[in-house]
DNA sequence: CTCTCAAGTAACTATCATAGTTGCTTGATT
DNA sequence: AATCAAGCAACTATGATAGTTACTTGAGAG
């Protein structure tokens, strides 16, 4: 794999299941075509799991599955579940020496949550199907 | 500082500056503010420079100084000088086994550049007067 | 009931990006 | 000539994370 693509594990995995939403994929299977560790896998889809995309299932026939429709499963669940903050907010670290200083990092932050919020509301729009086949 | 902080250090450096367009700024001087080293602010105001959003000079009274009216200067000027890639696309990368994997995989890269594109259109409204005092 | 399969998890290693640091060179002003 | 500040190269330290091993938990198959 590569660096920082659990975005990238992510989606790829689900681009799968959704072409195929009644049976379940192993973690095993996943990790060869995404050419990785099953333990990879299991760890970044259990994100996904405890935000409630996916659902898993322990022992014989067990394995992955969307936890509902492709249609209603949209990059923001996927964004969100990975919480992969492009926007550095320090929050709660070294107090700036003047409240001027204060002022302008909460500024900053402050843009750059906004602008993460219409990131969102923009991959909110997206349904996983478009990185599907379909 | 914190980690993946550059662009935290371009906004805090671009901020003092636009409120103070006529003078210079030295690294060392930002690098208090932003309780960092000099060293740190000229290698990241360095991609600025060479895109063109700051101007630096050396010697006495030299320093950094925004390279044109904050007014001009945008957010998607700051973020490209910086290609902080949040789309991890994986390209020339551990060819995929079968050629549908290799599809599924650039149909991925090309969702994630749309967004990308999409959050670059969005950045170049915001000037950088907004993350300042004014 | 036991065997097997697959997720869940903990603990560790390896890798890699990057912040930090030192020491030097280049260039401009006084 | 002296001083100041950027530019730059080389190195260290840190931290995030992918990878790996080994184990536990739980669920069906026989």
């Amino acid at each position: 794999m590569k660096r920082n693509s659990r975005l990238f594990l992510a989606l790829h995995s689900l681009a799968h299941m959704a072409e195929n939403p009644e049976r379940t994929y192993t973690s095993d299977e996943l990790a060869k075509h995404i050419c990785t560790n099953p333990v990879v896998v299991r760890r970044v889809l259990g994100n996904l799991r405890k935000a409630g995309v996916l659902a898993s299932k322990k022992g014989h026939a067990g394995g992955w599955r969307l936890a509902h429709t492709p249609e209603t499963i949209t990059l923001a669940d996927v964004y969100l579940a990975l919480d992969g903050h492009l926007t550095v907010y320090s929050e709660e670290e070294n107090a700036p020496a003047c409240s001027t200083e204060r002022a302008l990092q909460e500024k900053i932050s402050g843009v750059l949550k906004e602008i993460e919020q219409g990131l969102i509301q923009k991959l909110a729009d997206i349904p996983i199907s478009k990185v599907s086949g379909s």
